[in-house]
DNA sequence: AGGCGCACTTTTTTT
DNA sequence: AAGTGCGCCT
């Protein structure tokens, strides 16, 4: 025995040696402790050290599939697991890598008998809409909340664990006369979800901890099936994913990895105070930290540092850079949102012709909608990209159309699908679609078959169509050419639909959906994996090309990084956010404007725009603005390059220049 | 009454 | 890109 774990540790510290950890990492990749929280500062090495972590594990002979990595995107997931399998090779084969949902999911499916939820399908944030659309009513905007705010509201309860009425109190100020009938639509929305059997996200995880709190014997069955629980972002894990952690201590080893100055989840619920107090919840942790910096250039840490220490609260986080000095970052200013893009696209194409790879540049935005300008720019210079945060292949509307023709043949009791494909026909619209489901319902009620209850109910659709459906009920295994099946009797249909809004450009996602579905045994199963592990329309096309620019959402660029980044449009307003109104949030927004700064490995471009006028114009917010007092020394502040500005101010909109033909 | 086209706004962040 | 409001049409 003595003389295996000898020739063991030989092993493991060779794999490690090469990988060229620091003494810290090593410690706590090698660490013996149960458990163990690791404070990494960005760019410390967190994901090398877990990493490393993975690899000292199996080899030091833990079984791969008894280790459960937690990661927050399926990206990160995915890259950890390569990096492992190109450490180890195929001694790390079984390796869970996953998401907090992803993985709860897949317990939940792979033992029906243990859970009790067989058959039930995931509903994406639409979906959820649309029956909380059916809770509220005709009730109008002015007296009710609209949808999507109950929905946040109730879900931030579940998240961050607090009563439903003060979720309410804080989500929905303004409707503190209705807190009753808010409430009671609650139950009537879970109520809804349970009877047609929809699992929503927050759902996939209650359900875990409801498991392992109240079901003892899956707590253990759970603890002795793994050994080490791995959880990335630890400063983003929320009350709810907690209480998953909880059951599972004293039952396998933790190992914990987070920062506090990049927690940027509190309005799921995360808060970063949790990561402080880790160690009185996680009983003998031993805490290692991180503090030399690999990524950036001292310059870029400068900035980055003045920002946090800037915070009313205490973060002592203070980046040294252990690649010394380069390039100070610069704060570049345009006249208005199109030069900015432009100039961006014309920059990264610049350094592409010097030879640096398209995949060396990140362009990280505030908001999904804050980064369309780029993108247009870069489709116009024909330079490949991919989109993180963008809009989701499966949760766009040409997609969910055809999708809602193969839900109703796999359950003709799913309403919200009938009322999608219903709606897809000519002189149909909400009312003729709920009585004909409801038509539908009674007929599956009193024992008529599917087929039976599809002609009597909604006749509208036609003999080829319904010919279709029964089609598509046969053949429920073969997922890809189910759809293949469905795009083409729907066709006329959508094209019709979608006539003035990009056809051509939307029927070229439906042969990359094929493709994807290609080998999923069912259309439940399909869609849950890729809402829960989502592929985005932007990558669809270009699945070969991975030397791509990356446009990415802060939120969605964690643990990313590249070369050259551009922090796109840090301007009043945006950071903070218009609409954080108390110092909570505006903290939160301060650590994502960190998260941002800290991607950047040798460039760093702060831009922003000046013809946001009401921004500007606008004292609160120039006053908020974190960027205001920015000493000189630390950015070269570059106005305008390309075109001087016409004398400011705007008093309307500004104007697009005639050339740039990217508004598309 | 219900459907539909048109003009209008309005976009936080994620699973 | 998608929701909302409004007036017109069947």
């Amino acid at each position: 025995m003595s003389k295996e774990q000898g020739a063991r540790s030989k092993e493991q510290e060779s794999v490690l040696t090469d990988f060229g950890l620091n003494s810290e990492q090593l410690l706590a990749a090698t660490t013996e402790a149960q458990n163990t929280l690791v404070l990494a500062g960005a760019g410390t090495g967190k994901t090398r050290t877990i990493v490393a972590r993975i690899a000292h594990l199996v080899t030091s002979g833990t079984d791969p599939r008894r280790i459960v990595a937690l990661t927050f995107t399926r990206a990160s997931a995915q890259e950890m697991a390569g990096r492992v399998s190109s450490l180890v090779g195929h001694r790390s084969t079984g390796l869970q890598s996953t998401t907090f949902h992803a993985w709860a999911m897949r317990l939940i499916r792979s033992h029906p008998e243990a859970f009790g939820y067989d058959g039930w399908t995931v509903i994406d944030g639409d979906d959820q809409k649309s029956l909380m659309g059916i809770v509220r009513g005709r009730r109008k905007a002015g007296d009710f909340p609209p949808a999507s705010r109950l929905l946040s509201a109730f879900s931030y309860s579940r998240n961050a664990a607090v009563p439903l009425r003060n979720a309410i109190g804080t989500h929905l100020r303004e409707y503190e006369d209705d807190v009753e009938a808010i409430v009671e639509a609650a139950h009537t929305y879970a109520r809804l979800k349970k009877e047609r059997k929809y699992l929503d996200y927050d759902d996939i995880l209650v359900i875990l901890a409801d498991a392992l709190e109240f079901r003892s014997d899956i707590a253990d069955w759970l603890g002795y099936n793994i050994d080490h629980l791995l959880i990335d972002e630890m400063q983003d894990t929320n009350p709810l994913q907690w209480r998953i952690i909880d059951r599972l201590i004293n039952r396998v080893s933790i190992f914990a990895v987070g920062d506090d100055a990049q927690s940027i989840y509190g309005f799921r619920g995360a808060d970063f105070e949790s990561i402080h107090s880790f160690d009185t919840r996680v009983p003998d942790t031993v805490v290692v930290r991180l503090e030399e910096n690999y990524r950036s250039t001292q310059e870029i840490l400068d900035v980055s540092n003045w920002l946090l220490a800037r915070s009313p609260l205490e973060y002592n986080k203070h980046l040294r850079a252990a690649r010394g000095s380069g390039v100070r970052p610069q704060m570049r200013e345009f006249e208005n949102k199109y030069l900015e893009a432009a100039w961006i696209a014309d920059d990264i194409s610049a350094q592409h012709d010097e030879g640096l790879f398209w995949r060396d540049h990140l362009a990280l935005v505030r908001t999904n909608f804050g980064g369309r300008t780029l993108e247009g720019c870069l489709l116009d210079r024909k330079i490949p990209y991919r989109y993180l945060g963008g809009t989701k292949l499966l949760e766009s509307a040409h997609i969910r159309d055809v999708l809602a023709a193969l839900r109703v043949a796999a359950n003709p009791r799913d309403d919200l699908a009938w009322m999608r494909l219903l709606c897809l026909l000519p002189r149909v619209g909400e009312v003729t679609a709920s009585n004909a489901i409801a038509k539908i319902l009674a007929a599956l009620d009193s024992g008529a078959s599917a087929t039976e209850a599809r002609s009597e109910g909604a006749p509208m659709l036609g003999a080829d169509l319904l010919a279709c459906l029964t089609a598509l009920e046969h053949h429920q295994e073969k997922v890809a050419s189910a759809i293949r099946t469905a795009v083409e009797a729907l066709r006329p249909l959508l094209e019709n639909k979608y006539a003035k809004q990009n056809w051509e450009a939307r029927r070229r996602d439906y042969e990359p959906l094929i493709a994807l579905a290609q080998g999923q045994p069912s259309i439940g199963e399909f869609i849950s994996e890729y809402l829960i592990n989502p592929v985005f329309v932007s990558k669809v096309d270009k699945q070969e090309d991975d030397d791509a620019v990356t446009i990415a959402t802060v939120h969605s660029a964690k643990g990313l990084e590249a070369t050259r980044a551009y922090a796109v449009d840090v301007s009043p307003g945006r950071y903070p956010w218009v609409k954080a109104d108390d110092d909570n949030e505006a903290e939160e927004e301060r650590r994502v404007l960190y998260v941002a700064l800290t991607r950047a490995k040798d460039y760093l471009a702060i831009t922003r725009s000046s013809a946001r006028s009401n921004y500007t114009e606008n004292d609160t917010l120039a006053e908020a603005y974190f960027l205001k007092d920015l000493p000189d020394g630390l950015v070269e502040l570059v106005v305008d390059p390309d075109a001087p500005p016409a004398q400011l101010p705007f008093t309307g909109s500004a104007p697009q220049p005639a050339n740039l033909g990217f508004d598309a």
